[in-house]
DNA sequence: CACCAGGAATGTA
DNA sequence: TACATTCATGGT
């Protein structure tokens, strides 16, 4: 018999169906390396900011040629700072843009280098980059390198409460509560962590 | 006018 | 471990 976590998947799937709209391409798949570049740069940009806000400085960065981690490395501070204001704290957003941009392209050589690096190794690196705690080191290995790790943020605390799955509130238990009750699939924690933040949008 | 949105770093107790 | 504060813009 499925348990209680499995079972509200599969409740809210059947709600409100595939994670569409603004989650189409964070639950792609697969993904081009374009598209992955794109999350990580969108993984800082969102971090406490409107999505139509993100969109902004997506474009504008998109009409300046500078979406990719390759060229805001080369395009000047300023510039980046311009283009990203829409997405708010931006003076830091810039130089988290250009730290996380650094780690990929100069430490890792590429996203796609990036990927073959165990697991363990990746997720510290990431979290001891300026500007990456775990919910954004997640986002990006779960959506971007496309590696199943569940996403713990304000959205599955309420969602946690709501449903009483459980009373603690610390991310790692979080995770590893989902994570033991679900089958290990990346695709599967991207449509369920999704569905969480569009159910937690519409109450 | 106040309040909030797909966080993280820093400081305090 | 648990809170509080700071960072900033655009929408409602």
């Amino acid at each position: 018999m499925p348990n209680k976590i499995e079972q509200l998947y599969f409740q809210m799937l059947k709600k409100y169906g595939k994670p569409k709209g603004q989650w189409s391409l964070w639950c792609k798949r697969p993904k081009t390396l374009k598209e992955k570049e794109l999350i990580i740069i969108e993984s800082i940009l969102t971090q406490r900011a409107n999505w139509k806000n993100v969109q902004m400085a997506v474009e504008n960065l998109k009409k300046e040629d500078s979406l990719s981690l390759k060229n805001i490395l080369k395009t000047e501070p300023e510039k980046i700072a311009r283009l990203i204001r829409p997405a708010g704290f931006y003076i830091q957003k810039l130089q988290r843009l250009k730290t996380i941009a650094d780690f990929f392209i100069n430490k890792c050589h590429g996203v796609k280098n990036a990927s073959k690096i165990p697991f363990n190794d990746l997720r510290n690196n990431l979290l001891s980059l300026n500007g990456v705690g775990e919910e954004t080191a997640d986002d990006i290995l779960l959506y971007a390198l496309e590696i199943p790790v569940f996403v713990i943020d304000e959205y599955t605390r309420r969602f946690v409460l709501k449903n009483n799955i459980a009373e603690t509130k610390t991310y790692k238990k979080l995770q590893l509560l989902f994570e033991k009750n679900l089958k290990k699939d990346y695709a599967l924690y991207q449509d369920f962590h999704a569905l969480i933040v569009i159910d937690g949008k519409t109450n």
